[in-house]
DNA sequence: CGCGACGTTGATTTGCCTCAACGATTGTGG
DNA sequence: CCACAATCGTTGAGGCAAATCAACGTCGCG
């Protein structure tokens, strides 16, 4: 039977030794929910206040652009994390939407509960912040990519970076991440094909 | 005389109350650095440990791409920090530049200087939280921009966003940060020009 | 003073979007 | 359980925004 907590654990044991015990605490500070495809997690203007990893499951981060249109900015599958530090310390509002692609399990935590894990279980703070080092200097890549690399290229290096995610989530989806239209995308994907 | 320390006082001022004690416990924290034209203050691999504030001057935060073509990423005028949180505490390197644009004058405060003020100074480790946030759903805005706005529309929401900045900095730099080529840019602002 | 960097303007090319039409797949209600 | 609608991916035609290539004037700096 599926356990969402063993993902955490494993997660968790490839970046630091854990005992039995610590996992135990760690195991207390979050609770499981499951999601339904489609289901949101955090909608634009709410205040969101926790800490979730996803244990199973796809979800996706988007912005609603001032023209209405969507841009997913992320997606995040298996033990990927995504947490708000400044709704969870301060209130503020979140500037985006989360919500499910697929049936998804994630694991939440409140501010206290990320608090608890940072102060006792030695190693987890360092991994978090290598975690957010990563995520920005992906977006600073991402903003140079954007400006100036083509639709081939941005599709190429996704295929690269993230080959499973391509896989799974649909493709005019995909096609919003990288900033063109289906059918391009869908012609890139045929060239591609018939080249080897 | 122009004193860059002023400069970092009337910014404090604006953001939290600050008796003169206070400030001198700051003053203590940084020192007074000033930047030629072109220098560098951070190469990508190195580790930057300190934090920036302009207090004068102009720089400029960029990468350059596996095909060697630069990217500006951001400007920095007055009253901007830049500060490397990865690198200040956990030794990682930088993945980009910094060199100023202008001759320059900026306070440089080491990790235990920011410590020092997070610690003492009421109001200071809330501002520097919602900095960081405000950048980072910046860099998000700009994502989606560069994604789906036209050149003349990304150059509008800048001219809104920083219209003192566009006055100060050369033209093909803009058009860097911007992801445009120089030529069009040159077209966008001659077609404004004439119309009104 | 002279060279190089910068901005402008024109001509041409092209990558990608839009619009449109069409199968295939999904899923939903009768 | 089938029928119909909606969603999704594919393919084609046409158009446009912006890149590229090229030439030229100007300015600032060494």
């Amino acid at each position: 039977m599926f356990d969402p907590f063993n993902t955490l654990r494993t997660y968790f044991e490839n970046r630091f030794p854990l005992t039995p015990e610590q996992f135990e605490y760690i195991r207390a500070q979050y609770i499981h929910k499951k999601l339904k495809r489609g289901e949101f997690v955090i909608r634009e203007g709410e205040v969101f206040k926790y800490g979730l990893f996803v244990a199973k499951g796809c979800l996706r981060r988007y912005i609603i652009d001032a023209k209405g249109k969507e841009h997913i900015l992320q997606f995040l599958a298996e033990t990927w994390w995504i947490s708000d530090i400044q709704g969870m310390l301060h209130g503020i509002p979140s500037s985006y939407f989360v919500d499910a692609l697929e049936d998804s399990d994630v694991l939440i935590t409140d501010q206290q509960g990320n608090q608890n894990v940072i102060e006792n279980i030695p190693g987890f703070a360092d991994a978090f912040i290598k975690g957010v080092q990563k995520h920005h200097q992906s977006k600073d890549n991402r903003i140079a990519a954007a400006l100036s690399a083509t639709a081939e290229e941005r599709y190429d290096e996704f295929m690269e970076k993230y080959p499973s995610i391509a896989q799974r989530v649909p493709q005019h989806m995909l096609a919003s991440y990288l900033g063109i239209s289906p059918e391009t995308l869908s012609r890139i994907r045929k060239r591609q094909s018939r080249r080897k």
